[in-house]
DNA sequence: AATGAATGAGGGTTCATTCAT
DNA sequence: GATGAATGAACCCTCATTCAT
């Protein structure tokens, strides 16, 4: 019973993901979504409550999966060096393992940045409070941390966008030496010139 | 005859452009964007093919123009710091002065990057060109153009999601010397370590 | 469920029909059929792909119908006197009591007849065969069966099409005698001078 | 001046024939015929008052001129025997020189029939009229002129309809001798069993 | 829990027609 | 006389959603 109930909703969960990324989300019918995951149309308002429901759900799957990765990362590390190296390495194997749920954040993001909320749910929190502890304790130079955990974030998300377009040929984690070396420069070579 | 025709078009693109980045492209109805531009809505299909046909023809326009921005910020340098600092400026001031073409060639490019052409007109293969030319001149240590122009894009790119996400304060034109030091860095600072 | 389905789908095959035929297809509105159905419009389109399907296989359906006729008339005759009288009288009762199946296939054969198959769906194949049959057996005078199939259906199909027009009083059955002999003369007595 | 107004009523004359005999009226644009014709979508309501006075004009036009065709080859024939085959052989030349008009006239006339006179412009009053007067002379045993010239007409017409359909090889006139024969088969055999 | 027929508002688009030039 | 940009009603069709079964 239970058990059958939770298949339905992955199976819509998956289809759907697949799709909303294929076809973006307002070209998805639930028709399609429910076709489909093998189910019929009015089954998947017993699991979601609406189209937009669905969508946000998996947003906010995906996009928590994200963070709370880049999280983990961070408390596995007992440096900064090391921090780096692995939320560097770790957002790569995201993007490479499980394109689909990137590519959907970042076609969603315009649809539900304005909902998520600014806690450790929230992959750029993370990075941003990675930086902010970094220079409190004195492993950066200080600086305004907004800027730089943007600038250390786009360093990682513009390849990984390109990769996603076919820009870059390979895995991206086989690139993630060029971006830790980034990031490492632009957080702690800052006003020597 | 001739003018009003070109002043009705004008219409439409402007009015479209705002419609489109407020709503997104789907959730906008051609009732929507007539209405707003003060024309019935057949007067539409005078001047586009089809609502798709004036999506696309507003990304290649803007699109094209971020692209002769660039293009021209770096004819108009005289070395390679020079390009580094006016196009990170001219793209700063592109996304502060005509935030709305931005905003909708980012909430866009899932639709049409798979159509834009790979030349001049494409700002992605400017900033590759710009340094390309600074490998092959010897201005910084070889590297795969690739991953560096991808890396130099997202130092601003990021930066100016989050300013159109208001996750950033001040105009970005305020933090471009950030972006010039960093972009600076990754591009001539490499191997050092 | 099912019962309920197929009523739905009655209502607009039959609603369809005389709208089709009192204004002509095109003059005829998928609005127009779903009110005088009493369904939504968009029902429609859970029976049939499309207004053209509709109409299709409105006509798929009567045209069909009468070569059923026709060949029903056909076998239960024993010689080829029986054969055109049972067949003559079987197209007039058609025309006579299915006046609206009747024209909606004289409008739409100009759409359809394209479509339709060369076989014993067909009426005009019927009754080619049942000439071509009554060559081969000897019952009438060799001569191209195109020929003559085609003059002899336009024997009872002019005054159909009169009837319908209202330019014959009556039914076209009271009639069905003149139309007998004309079709005898014309296949039993030619070359005879 | 004038000259040209005849001109570019013509064009529009002869592309619409063309036009709507290739795809139906309905389906057949007013801007498709101006295209065609090379001229500007407002000329068209110089010359007609509307899409439909046009298609109108059209059908009155040819349909017409069957009608005088067969008028003449009428007035043409010193007999009934002349009569008969000289309006047959005038009917299949009209068909094979002729076909988009013959056809044009068989796709509108559910349209326009309503709207003709029944006097010596409508062919089927002239066969009406040829029959009529040879009772009356005598020269083929007495019956109803409806039911005679509905039959006659058929025997032609299905013929015709079906060259039209390339269900007949060759030209309709090719086939005449028999038309000749069916007609007079029924109009002069009739009640000799 | 699941079904799927029905809904009806709203979508993008076409079209015959008008009128200022 | 001819133009062609503009019109706006009407078109066919899709869609997210509901609810009786």
């Amino acid at each position: 019973m239970q058990e059958r109930k939770i298949k339905t909703r992955n199976a819509l969960f998956n289809v759907a993901l697949e799709l909303f990324v294929d076809k973006g989300i307002d070209a998805t019918s639930t028709k399609e979504i429910t076709r489909a995951a093998g189910v019929a149309e009015g089954t998947l308002y017993r699991h979601f409550n609406s189209k937009d429901d669905l969508a946000w759900k998996l947003f906010e799957h995906h996009y928590g999966n994200i963070a709370s990765s880049l999280l983990k990362a961070k408390r596995q590390s007992s440096d900064f060096r090391e921090t780096v190296e692995s939320t560097v390495v770790e957002f790569c194997r995201l993007v490479d393992y499980a394109p689909l749920a990137f590519r959907y954040c970042m076609l969603s993001q315009h649809d539900f940045l304005g909902r998520v909320a600014d806690d450790d749910g929230n992959p750029v929190v993370v990075i941003h409070s990675i930086i902010q502890d970094a220079i409190r304790k004195g492993d950066i130079p200080p600086g305004d941390p907004k800027i730089l955990s943007a600038m250390a974030l786009g360093i990682v998300m513009q390849p990984a966008t390109f990769s996603l377009y076919n820009r870059l040929e390979g895995s991206l984690e086989s690139h993630a030496d060029h971006f830790i070396e980034a990031v490492w420069l632009i957080l702690t070579k800052r006003g020597e010139s």
